[in-house]
DNA sequence: AGCTGTTATGTTTACGTAAACATCCGGTGG
DNA sequence: CCACCGGATGTTTACGTAAACATAACAGCT
């Protein structure tokens, strides 16, 4: 009945894992596997049940035409030979693989990380795993190497968070059947892209600072390679020329709160500087020190606002305004829109924006008397 | 020569996926996809470079035994027609899928992100991929789903970061070949474990607080179903202890900045409490918020330490000082762990301990003079 | 009764790969 | 000169599953 390894199954028992193999360091141990039936197959549970394979794969299925009688007699010798589908064949002979490659720069930034994990929520909740290709460094190298790695993975779909240009090399090339969707991108030309809606974002954060009273708002801005970044600034942008107003020379840090920091060293000199609008959280924490030691307070002399609304922002002192982003929404989205495309449902290109909304807290007030 | 799809290959190009179903949406568009060879195979490579399927093979997995000239032909004839290995095939054919699952709770704290990366790199590394499995809430209910589902998965193992109790269930069916490592546990006995070492840097922690002429040290700790929690708190007492110092009641809180600030509240309106040992940075930054909002000022009135490192943690107000985690060292030992489990190079229970070093910041200093 | 349609089940086959075994070749030593 | 060896290559087979096709049993109808 080959129930050799059963106490190994269980792993609370003693003994589990490699049981067999226990004190056999002493004589030179057998380097091929034994692998005496490891798992139990179709044609086992067939045998056991007294039908044919096919009848398994049925019940497996869930398919229908099997009396519940067989049914019964099939669950049963699956359960006795703990029968699990291999996965491998089942992928082989159906073509395809319920995976989700997801390929994204380090995961440092909490966006990228919220994202990944609502991906892989909406993944499981569909059926899908997701493998994780992380690239270390963005350079093209790179993320054609991971490709390189995904073109050989077991993947029927890819979600790509990043920057979509460092993938645009020719030399990147996508297996035909495997469908992409984009996160942080603008090339909704070609891609089908899913993103937080950086515009009206920044748009509300600016809004929110004039309306208080501020003559005008200065920009903390992202790296210049990141298209995040590049959106929100040109919001900014347009958002006070179009109110009309002087537009502050931009200052630029690189996400990390110590850029932050270092950007606020030359903010806080500034006199004329009320009112700050940083693309990001981090970058407001450090932007937020560097104010402190200058003894600039926040929010009576200069209001801050940020973008993404960390957990942690509303433990800033002040706690932090800032915008709050539905990652959990974009992640259901991407999976939504990449499985559609695996499904051949329809071919959608275009750019899928979810809303960001402005969380009032303590950083921001009106500009004090004098300005 | 089935070059139909060269178009859709090249992502930049126009047209890129799904080119052929257009326009189609007039007509019934047929259900089954017509999928007219989407992938090459070692037969049409071997019909094109004139040679049998196995010799295709052997070059693939670079076997020895084939001219040089052969391999060559072979080589042009798979790049040719974009030639990519079957993993699926592979998978089955060899019993192995090069793929690693982890299993982990919400990637909500940094330290299992920052460990994830670091499995994800080192597997890449090793030409192994990486499967997520996310559980939201930590129930064992969940815990066992996700088991479920892993062991349908493609995976030849398992990394699980989380208190290992949760799987303990009778009811987890691991099977029998799937090898697992744990995060963040005590049951070095029943499985490998690989941790950080809590107990020494908590002692360093407390240490560094009593040489700077505190009575006593407080402690910040972290959820009670939280190994790491559990760990630090114990090794917070027996320091103490074993200093012969005087044990302030615990405070707790749940690892996030908000629980960090309510505790905060607590320890602010005590005059007594000049030095805190916080289990993790988010709580140490809550707990700044609140000394603040009450204050006392820190280092002058109270010393904070941390646990993690953080990237934010130098521009906390003040800067922290904290226990930096060696993420990167606890996920290259996970993957080296599993792999040579998986290799049966060995079986190898126990625990191995990556330390952690105290970052000396500004948030520590000695006790004001009165005290 | 004889035919048809329906339902439950079995048999054959193919997915793409790689191990195991078979064959062919030129060269070497007796 | 021939038996033999070893390297290069081809052929067969099996991995586990599920689609496609085949069969069998039986009910309903004329």
């Amino acid at each position: 009945m080959e129930t050799v390894d059963d106490a190994a199954m269980n792993p609370g028992g003693p003994g589990a894992a490699t049981a067999g193999d226990g004190g056999g360091t002493a004589s030179p141990a057998p380097r091929r596997r034994t692998r005496a039936r490891a798992t139990a197959s179709m044609a086992d549970v067939a045998r056991l049940a007294g039908v044919s394979a096919q009848t398994v794969s049925r019940v497996s299925n869930g398919y229908p035409g099997v009396t519940e009688e067989t049914r019964r007699q099939v669950l049963a010798a699956m359960k006795e030979l703990g029968y699990r589908p291999n996965s491998a064949a089942r992928a082989l002979k159906r073509g395809e693989f319920r995976t989700i490659g997801v390929i994204t720069f380090s995961l440092s930034t909490t966006g990228n990380v919220r994202t990944l994990e609502a991906i892989a929520n909406s993944a499981a909740g569909e059926g899908y795993a997701v493998t994780l290709l992380p690239v270390a460094v963005p350079t093209q190298d790179e993320v054609r190497g991971a490709f390189t790695r995904l073109e050989e993975l077991a993947v029927d779909a890819v979600i790509v968070i990043m920057e979509v240009h460092l993938l645009d090399a020719a030399t990147v090339q996508l297996p035909p059947h495997v469908q992409v969707v984009v996160v942080d991108s603008d090339a909704g030309d070609r891609y089908t892209v899913v993103d937080t809606d950086q515009h009206g974002g920044t748009r509300a954060a600016v809004q929110h600072l004039l309306g208080l009273g501020h003559r005008t708002v200065w920009h903390l801005a992202g790296p210049e390679d990141s298209f995040a970044a590049q959106r929100r600034e040109d919001a900014w942008r347009a958002a006070l020329t179009e109110a009309g107003r002087e537009l502050p020379p931009l200052v630029r840090g690189d996400w990390s709160a110590e850029s932050g920091y270092r950007a606020g060293l030359e903010l806080a000199a500034r006199e004329d500087c009320t009112a700050v609008f940083a693309a990001n959280d981090q970058m407001a924490l450090g932007l937020l020190r560097a104010l402190h030691e200058h003894g600039r307070r926040v929010p009576e002399d200069v209001s801050v606002v940020g973008f993404d609304d960390i957990p942690e922002a509303s433990s800033f002192l002040p706690p932090l305004t800032t915008l709050h982003q539905d990652f959990a929404e974009v992640g259901r989205l991407c999976v939504q829109a990449v499985l559609r495309k695996v499904r051949q449902e329809e071919w959608e290109g275009g750019t899928t924006l979810v809303p960001a909304r402005l969380v009032l807290r303590e950083s921001t007030a009106p500009p004090p008397p004098g300005r």
